[in-house]
DNA sequence: GTGAAAGCGCTAACAG
DNA sequence: CTGTTAGCGCTTTCAC
């Protein structure tokens, strides 16, 4: 492998001028600089991104870590978007992306330790303040999306979970549905309860009594859903909308309802949450709330871009609004 | 930021053993050990990976690398599983996977060059054989997934495309069908061809004549096959059975013949290839052509970190086979 | 089992 | 504009 040395010998000039030749161009004559990449492509010369990153302390380099039990990390709707989001941004920004579900590794006496081949992380789902502390400790900046933890510089790149569940429920109320039914994924605490508020609360302001049949909390599978849904069918007096907390549950919602030879919406209605691709994909389309991953992506990966470049990035909880699909 | 020195320094001991005990514990005396950790602990040191790596020369880092245009990276029913398989194998064999869609960046003078945190990288999609000696040259070890570029001592971790067309075609036939309709995403030539090519000898040893208002050529998406089966339904002799070159392009197909009010499979069959996820969201499901997606990303990550670790890797072309779904 | 010393390949002052 | 020099933090012989 040539080194910064081969060329600067064969083109005479220092290992500086070289080193500037690629990394600051404009600090060196046109002449000398020809002749140094001349020189570099003759040995097959290419700068060493490690050596770089020793030397200046940085390696443009960021992680998104997800660490959700639900569905595997390139696999769910949820998070695929936001990672794609992410991705775009830092290909604009210059920086690489480390992907992981395992948020850290071990070292031999036990302490927690992440690799730290980055500057800084965006982790995604479940995490704990002594997460936080333990990167920020080891010199990573961190920024958290779609959760929360209290520390007043800390930025949390959120939606708003109780105002998407209200949009849902007013929407279902509006069409005049009187017997709505709750299928709720089993997700993190702060998920689970904001929607579950939404829906209470929304019943409550309409004077509708809850009906504790009507609710069911189930893995957020389509097989679950499907079956959840396919007994609740079975009710003496069954609900004519259902509130699913999020698309996957409502899709398999769907499966169970067209199965038992039912209409969608006009036997029973049944609305999603997330907006995730697949809302598209079935038929009848799914009316859904819009929760916009594109954008808390995109946030996420520019406040920790920020972070990691030295701006001030003020701000703790950036919530995205919701939107009825 | 601690560093080994300051742990060397608190603990009595020299740089050495602090490294040794961090590195290779079993060199080391338990003694000792535990004071070097609580000493580590102390000051909060955590071992510096970017000098590690520039010292030892392996990042334990490798890429996965899509360069299709189809759809991007992280949205991409295909490549998705793929990737899943391939973070999967990078955690168990303690290797951190970074993830992009450009390949390349270009260096002031114009040569290609990748930022070499890593020891190797998976390239999927279009691939040429100049990337793939650019990469060598720099050091990085190459596997490709779902394309050929034909080095001897290339790994090119493929599926029998032909074979799985095929395949679909037999099934419909065997059904009955004579009027079969083809409606083929604009893949890659590799891709294309072998399916184009699968339709066309399967009708043919049948004995059946082609009908080239029944093959359609578009782009890959719902929309575009909706649009394009519509279309065909108002054909005079329209076809019993459509083969999708993929699920996306499928379920397009569905929705089209929904929403005609006609019934899938009864007055149009439907088959599509890929099995991803979204065959069993849509209702009916989905017909498709399995490729062992879990297999693809799990043998190229293995294979890839065999040849980073030094281990032999002969083979060059490794098809995984079809199935039925 | 532990220490001393020599770099890994590059950048960043500081001179000239 | 270019060269000299001093490390970045760690691992790894080679001695002891």
């Amino acid at each position: 492998m040539a080194t910064i040395l081969d060329v600067a010998k064969l083109c005479g000039y220092s290992k500086a001028t070289v080193s500037r030749a690629f990394a600051n161009p404009e600090q060196v004559t046109e002449k000398t600089r020809n002749k140094v990449y001349e020189a570099a492509s003759a040995v097959g010369y290419t700068p060493d991104a490690i050596a770089r990153a020793m030397v200046r302390g940085i390696t443009e380099n960021i992680a998104f870590i997800i660490y959700e039990k639900q569905y595997p990390v390139g696999l769910n709707p949820f998070y695929s978007p936001i990672f794609e989001s992410i991705l775009q941004t830092c290909a604009k920004k210059g920086y690489s992306l480390f992907v992981s579900s395992e948020r850290d590794v071990r070292l031999p006496n036990g302490q927690v330790y992440i690799k730290k081949h980055m500057d800084g992380v965006i982790l995604a789902g479940k995490t704990d303040a002594q997460t936080v502390m333990d990167l920020r400790r080891q010199g990573i900046k961190v920024v958290l999306v779609n959760s929360i933890v209290d520390f007043d510089d800390l930025i949390c790149v959120t939606t708003d979970q109780y105002g998407g569940a209200v949009q849902a429920m007013r929407h279902l109320v509006e069409r005049g549905h009187k017997k709505i039914g709750l299928i709720a994924g089993e997700f993190s605490q702060y998920v689970y309860s904001a929607r579950y508020n939404g829906y209470v609360d929304v019943l409550k302001e309409n004077g509708i009594e809850l009906n504790y049949n009507y609710i069911q909390t189930i893995e957020a599978t389509v097989e679950a859903a499907e079956k959840c849904v396919s007994a609740i069918l079975q009710l003496e007096d069954r609900p004519t909308a259902l509130f699913c907390t999020n698309d996957t549950i409502a899709v398999g919602a769907m499966k169970a309802v067209l199965r038992a030879g039912l209409r969608v919406p006009e036997d029973m209605a049944i609305i999603g949450y997330d907006d995730s691709e697949m809302c598209r994909l079935v038929e009848p389309e799914l009316t859904t709330i819009r929760v916009d991953k594109e954008l808390m992506g995109r946030i996420a990966a520019e406040k920790l871009i920020d972070q990691i470049e030295g701006r001030q990035t003020p701000g703790h909880i950036i919530e995205t609004k919701t939107e009825l699909i």
